[in-house]
DNA sequence: TAAATTTTGCAACATTGTTGCAAAATTACA
DNA sequence: TGTAATTTTGCAACAATGTTGCAAAATTTA
């Protein structure tokens, strides 16, 4: 796990290398992404850190860190964004999220299952696959 | 593909089966996705029927339709949802939406692959499946 | 440390989604 | 067909979510 030092210094050290000053708001939103285990949407930031952010710091941060390849977005059929953070071989030009998404219906959460790799899509004549996102819903393994 | 006449018909025939009132506003957002062969979204209704609607009509509309099984909606990484008219097998109770989603990058549409089958997905133990949401980006048969 | 650059917070605004309620439309039925 | 019961619609008012410009504050550079 690490102690408090610990990971405050590997969050500065992920925001240098993505060539990002070390500010207080990106690394209190990074600690949230790994104390959470999960994926996390706006709201949940302004409920978890106690309203120490504005709102459009956040929305800020996100993009950023989305521009830069530290998260990336999580489709729902709801209105509601969600984001997780990207393992470490995910770099600015070259995304590694090729894994499954899975919600679980009892306890809410979003969750990144990296070892689960999606599969080929057998496309019509024609379509050009560029991309395939794949979220499951269901029960998950803390619920069941 | 048959006239305004029938078109008009087989929608009021859509709705009683769902025992739904036959109004205007319905069978008009109903003719809109027939037109469109895709999906669409809020902002589309108001565009498409030159703001002949209230908004208010057109969430509760979408909701109704949605309770009903006449539409699916279709996940996204943006703030918009987007939705579709479900096949004529689909009931209230029960769906049989599982078809891949193809969103084109070219031309900004995004339709139901119906032929096009979600594969098997498999999953770390603890977990159960009880929906697979599949979503391919990428560049569509007339884009190509 | 001082200057240059980047980030933040505020205000103001735009868009999107929700609720209650009375008027209008549709349906049920004599 | 005409009338009553039911459902749907439109409006107003509101809540939540997302965006932009700009000056102050913080961070980085050197
Ligand atoms: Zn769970
Ligand atoms: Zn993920
Ligand atoms: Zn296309
Ligand atoms: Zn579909």
């Amino acid at each position: 796990m690490g102690n408090k030092q610990q990971i405050t210094e590997r969050i500065a050290a992920l925001l240098k290398d993505s060539k990002l000053s070390v500010t207080e708001t990106r690394t209190k939103i990074l600690e949230l992404f790994m104390k959470s285990n999960g994926a996390l949407e706006h709201s949940d930031f302004e409920k978890l850190a106690g309203k120490s952010f504005d709102r459009v710091t956040v929305y800020r941060t996100l993009q950023t860190f989305l521009d830069k390849g530290i998260i990336h977005k999580i489709p729902t059929t709801d209105t509601s964004v969600r984001y997780a953070v990207c393992k470490s071989e995910c770099t600015e030009h070259h995304h590694h999220d090729h894994h499954v998404h899975f919600k679980c219906e009892a306890c809410g959460h979003t969750i990144c299952l990296d070892e689960t790799n999606i599969p080929e899509i057998q496309l019509p004549k024609g379509f050009a696959a560029n991309n395939v996102e794949v979220v499951v819903s269901g029960v998950c393994k803390s619920c069941k």
